[in-house]
DNA sequence: GAGACCTTAACGACGCGTGAGAGTTA
DNA sequence: GTAACTCTCACGCGTCGTTAAGGTCT
């Protein structure tokens, strides 16, 4: 009995809301065992596929290649096969990730480059827009990363 | 006439849809010119904004974060009192992206160290179950990574 | 009896995909 | 004039948040 949680305290534990658990019960990604009385229990495993999901999900990974990576194993008779199929779903995620990486990696220094020039704005009584103050650090030339082009449109 | 692109010619450049150009237009992100006919012509800083877009998107950073960062500095009167606000939009994004990075960067040494463990059931005949392979090298143990518990769920 | 839990059901937001039907452009 | 493009609705989907009603468990 103390090796279950029910729903309220594994959202508390989890971060997911008890909307979310049930829901993901739905989808059968977490599968619960029932009370009598139908009150969810969620085993150690539970749990911990609970705390994976929202990990995942904070990195804004689909619930459907969740649901693929809960699943996929059950397709299968064999560990050869099972590892295989894994294997190549874990590979995809993993080269996804990558990539986010280094688009996150490359928009940091955008964004540094852009407070730096906006630090010499700091004293600037002129209205902030190109033609209020066409000298301004911010307009564009060939270093300015590309994410001023957002902060200083027209007018 | 050179210098703008109409939908079609910029959904192909920027990567994003016609409909996306689109409903960024009504949240106000990119606001084209018309021609009498009603279509639309992106300038070359309308092309550039939905660049950036595109790369802010691809990272799921919400809408939201994107429009207030093209519509923030109209709000203000001096270049002074924009750049505080800009530079504290900015601050919170990157620290969003910090903590995203150190998010992916534990979750992929987690898929390597997993890919690594299913190399070992390359030659396995076993069923691909804790009952059907009980020694299983995915079998959970302190150093097992937690996103096995997703793969090695019951039964 | 209080508080946590259950189900069903429904509405809403976000970020678009998709299609219909009509109008524009080269 | 015709082919290719573009326009404006308008509905639908996934992933929940939220509220509600009415019931059950401990």
């Amino acid at each position: 009995m103390d090796d279950y949680l029910k729903i309220g305290a594994l959202a508390r534990l989890s971060g997911l809301s008890e909307r979310t658990l049930r829901y993901y019960e739905e989808l059968g990604i977490i599968t619960p065992a029932r009370t009598d009385g139908r009150t969810r229990l969620y085993s150690k495993k539970d749990i911990e596929v609970a705390k994976v999901a929202n990990n995942l999900r904070e990195l804004d990974i689909p619930l459907e290649t969740i649901q693929a990576i809960a699943s996929k194993r059950r397709k299968f008779k064999t560990g050869e096969q099972s590892s295989l199929a894994m294997a190549e779903l874990l590979e995809t995620l993993s080269s996804d990730l990558n990539e986010r990486a280094s688009k996150i990696i490359s928009l940091q220094s955008d964004l540094i480059t852009t407070m730096r020039l906006l630090r010499s704005c700091r004293n600037c009584k002129n209205k902030p827009s190109p033609t209020g103050c066409p000298t301004c650090p911010l307009e564009i030339n060939e270093d300015t990363p590309q994410i001023v082009s957002l902060i200083w449109q027209n007018p």
